[in-house]
DNA sequence: ACCATTTATGTAACCGGTTACATATGAGTG
DNA sequence: CACTCATATGTAACCGGTTACATAAATGGT
């Protein structure tokens, strides 16, 4: 139980060096002669000696511990932004410790007090409103941070983000290449602000003479996407694709298409857009608008080790 | 960029006590007068005074910091567990720090010893087989640990993990009290003591003059699901029930369902197992296990944090 | 052979808290 | 009033590392 593990006295004890020395060989330091290095090493195993992590944190004041706070974590999207910073980090020697805000400001705030309680030496703060006490906080401590936003990038101060308007417009686009005119747009409520007003934006903006586009508006579920297919098929209007400006809907279409024993994609080409984990699953597979959840995972570590490192702005 | 930040001797200059009374208020002790404590608060605040985890951590060996290491966090499963982690820690100021191991040994055992040195206190370590030299280093450090397993319960080590046979004994005896006589139970291949196995022999286990089972193995896809269920409806047996060992597969007994002008629920009733995210969003929504991964989440740390705090084995 | 320089190691201060022990102050009691 | 005891605060040692600086030994250039 209380076995104190070793020190690095310990181990200057059973080598008969000092401590510095230890020290040095523990850190790879380039001064220390290779067999005193051998012996350190050597009795380190014996010892089993493992330095300790509060310790050199208090002098060196480098904990290599990064913070994120995201609003949850049970959607596919933010487990591969958790999974891009995890495996980021871990290839620099830092971890990652994170909270559970549930889109909650307050609790944001108590998460970050207790993540910065433990060390951490930045903050990745992901969702769209924070606590002005808390970015005051972390500004005062000195305590680096990014906002990530995997919704809108609209927002006042720099943030790391995906621009859905772009990706709509993108998505559009590459129908357009595709040999489509018409375009059935299938979404869910908007929002105020939401993520579906700004692809419905990024949408239109490449509507013209090439290009016509309908949108259909139901619940954000399968049912609604079956819905909205519905309506799209009475339409006057023979659309040639849709993009769906969610997974889930564009399931829906599926199922109504099948109901109607038309073919996917044959008599209409389903574009979906999120990217979930099912996606792939469904046949055909659903031609998805892939939410680079990952790659802002790790482009947010990465500015932030930079900046631990050197300081980078 | 330096700007040291305040430490408890200042907050001690400032109003001219001494550490040990400062120390003493931060950490709620019971001798301080109430008017020294409001001094000392104010000081704090006015200071913006954060006592050093590190520091504190060298003295009193507690970092509150549990570790967890799991195979992957993108799967709906693994996300609950985490979640039911976090939270249950959260509410007792504990920090979750986690290493994702990509069902790798070698990559569990380096995790480990980089969690290590970042001092947490102990170890959720999921998933099938573990490295022992690490389970010996975590063990000769003291530091405790529980396994736990999302998917297999036979594991030779105590684990928190649910069991999938009586989970899907369970659904058969639930199919059963609703009527059922004639049971399609279908699932994806079978890998040596996988899930799958287990859930199998669960549903086996029912079997009787009652309830009579036909098994329909097919690929672990919603394709999958969908030849499954086209060979159901070729079969000699009418069945009134489908168990579906896991929601994807569901789905496409659904999609096969709808091609046939059948209804779910009232040609046939779709049980599905998982309780993937989207389980709910289809119509009718799907029926399906839920498994207990929060639950585990919650109770692996609990029983963690109640050792650590006063030695329960 | 002598001094300058590099290389290896040791000494000791420091990081910022906690806490056992010592001390001072005041209240309670007979 | 003297004495005990509880309460509030201070002193200083310690936790286990890192690192600036000091020292000793080895190397080398002329």
């Amino acid at each position: 139980m209380t076995k104190k593990l070793g020190s690095i006295r310990d181990v200057a004890k059973e080598t008969g060096l000092s401590i510095a020395t230890i020290s040095r060989v523990m850190n790879g330091a380039t001064n220390v002669s290779p067999e005193t290095r051998e012996k350190v090493l050597i009795a380190s195993k014996k010892l089993h000696y493992l330095p300790n992590p509060a310790a050199r944190t208090l002098t060196t004041k480098k904990t290599k511990i990064i913070a994120a706070i995201i609003p949850t974590i049970e959607h596919s999207v933010y487990a591969k932004f958790i999974a891009g910073m995890e495996q980021t980090l871990a290839k620099q020697g830092y971890s990652l410790v994170f909270a559970i805000s549930n889109s909650d400001e307050e609790q944001e705030k108590e998460a970050a007090e207790k993540l910065l309680g433990m060390g951490a030496e930045a903050f990745v703060l992901s969702g769209g409103r924070h606590d002005a006490e808390l970015i005051e906080l972390l500004t005062r401590r000195g305590i680096q941070f990014v906002f990530t936003s995997i919704w809108a990038p609209e927002n006042d101060v720099p943030t790391i983000g995906y621009d859905n308007f772009a990706l709509a417009r993108g998505a559009i686009q590459y129908l357009q290449k595709m040999g489509h005119k018409n375009i059935a747009v299938i979404h869910g409520p908007e929002v105020l602000s939401d993520r579906t007003t700004w692809r419905k934006r990024g949408a239109k903006s490449v509507e013209g003479p090439d290009v016509r586009l309908a949108f259909f508006e139901e619940e954000l579920s399968v049912g609604g996407g079956k819905l909205a297919a519905y309506s799209m098929l009475k339409h006057e209007t023979k659309f040639t694709a849709a993009l769906c400006l969610s997974d889930v809907m564009a399931l829906g279409v599926y199922t109504a298409h099948t109901e109607n024993n038309l073919v996917v994609p044959d008599d209409l080409s389903v574009m979906g857009f999120d990217n979930l984990d099912w996606s792939e699953h469904i046949s055909p597979p659903l031609t998805t608008i892939d939410l680079p959840a990952r790659k802002m995972g790790e482009s947010a570590v990465t500015s932030l080790m930079d900046y631990l490192e050197d300081g980078t702005p």
